[in-house]
DNA sequence: AGAACCGCCTGCTTGC
DNA sequence: TGCAAGCAGGCGGTTC
């Protein structure tokens, strides 16, 4: 599934490809998505990421919202190619983009918003002080927090398994027993990951694809996240996978504490 | 108020 | 082999 280092790469992929072009149209296959709005002749200014949201700004001051959730993927088509479960497209001189989603969870909005997700992007402008006042005293496992978006905005399973497993952290600890120099790590750690990610054009572990269909190769990089069974490679220990709130957790009980 | 749980979906995996 | 149940999970909404 998409999470940060994926929806970044489609944007940077995006932008470079559709900045500056002018929209012909947009058509939903998906009865979903029928009601987005008109946006043919706008013009897309630039297209950024905030958390794992893509946002299509256009020039008249509105932006297409996309969130990919669960099975969502973008592809960008020169020719008449249609695959299967397209569930929207959006039509350029050039070509077209279309949002693939076999599971219909994603979702596409027309809103003039400025949707700055105020200091929870971890790479950037993030909050170390309004987090640490907060949200980091709440009471619920330390990888669950990592995954609300209304704390930190981007991460998701996978990277929460591989965060917490480098900062050598157990993801049942209670966000309140972290200490301030615990959570310096994680930030550390979350940039360092996430950056390398992104280098690597994300994580391909099931399906993902970038906008030209080209798998990621960050999935070389996972310690811990699908794993399981497999040796701790600092430890010797072998990799669990459990479940923490109806989500598969990966880690390393022997290096995790 | 805050934590836990539910529902949205459908393709793939598992078990009998 | 075939079929049904189980599983996957981001996140907004609802319930406890």
């Amino acid at each position: 599934m998409p999470e940060l280092p994926e929806v970044e790469t489609l944007c940077r992929q995006l932008h470079a490809k559709i900045a500056g072009e002018t929209i012909l149209a947009q058509k939903a296959y998906d009865q979903k998505l029928y009601e987005i709005g008109d946006v043919s002749k706008r013009i897309v200014r630039r297209v950024r990421r905030r958390g794992k949201t893509i946002l299509l700004d256009l020039d008249n001051g509105q932006s297409l919202v996309i969130h990919l959730r669960m099975s969502g993927r973008l592809f960008w088509h020169a020719s008449k190619t249609k695959l299967p479960h397209t569930r929207w497209r959006l039509n350029f001189t050039s070509g077209h983009a279309d949002l693939v989603d076999p599971r219909r969870f994603a979702t596409v909005k027309l809103e003039k918003t400025d949707y700055e997700n105020a200091g929870r992007e971890v790479l950037t402008r993030f909050d170390e002080r309004a987090f640490l006042l907060g949200q980091s005293k709440r009471k619920i496992c330390v990888k669950t927090l990592m995954m609300d978006p209304k704390a930190i905005a981007g991460i998701g399973n996978i990277y929460a398994c591989e965060i917490l497993y480098d900062a050598g952290i157990s993801p049942w600890r209670s966000s309140s027993t972290i200490t301030r120099a615990e959570w310096k790590k994680i930030f550390h750690v979350s940039r360092c990951i996430l950056e390398k990610a992104i280098e690597k054009r994300g994580t391909s572990i099931s399906d993902w694809r970038d906008l030209y269909g080209h798998p990621g190769e960050n999935q070389y990089e996972l310690q811990v996240y699908s794993r399981e069974g497999h040796i701790c490679a600092r430890c010797g220990d072998v990799i669990q996978r459990v479940k923490q709130g109806g989500r598969s957790t990966y880690y390393c009980a022997g290096c995790q504490k």
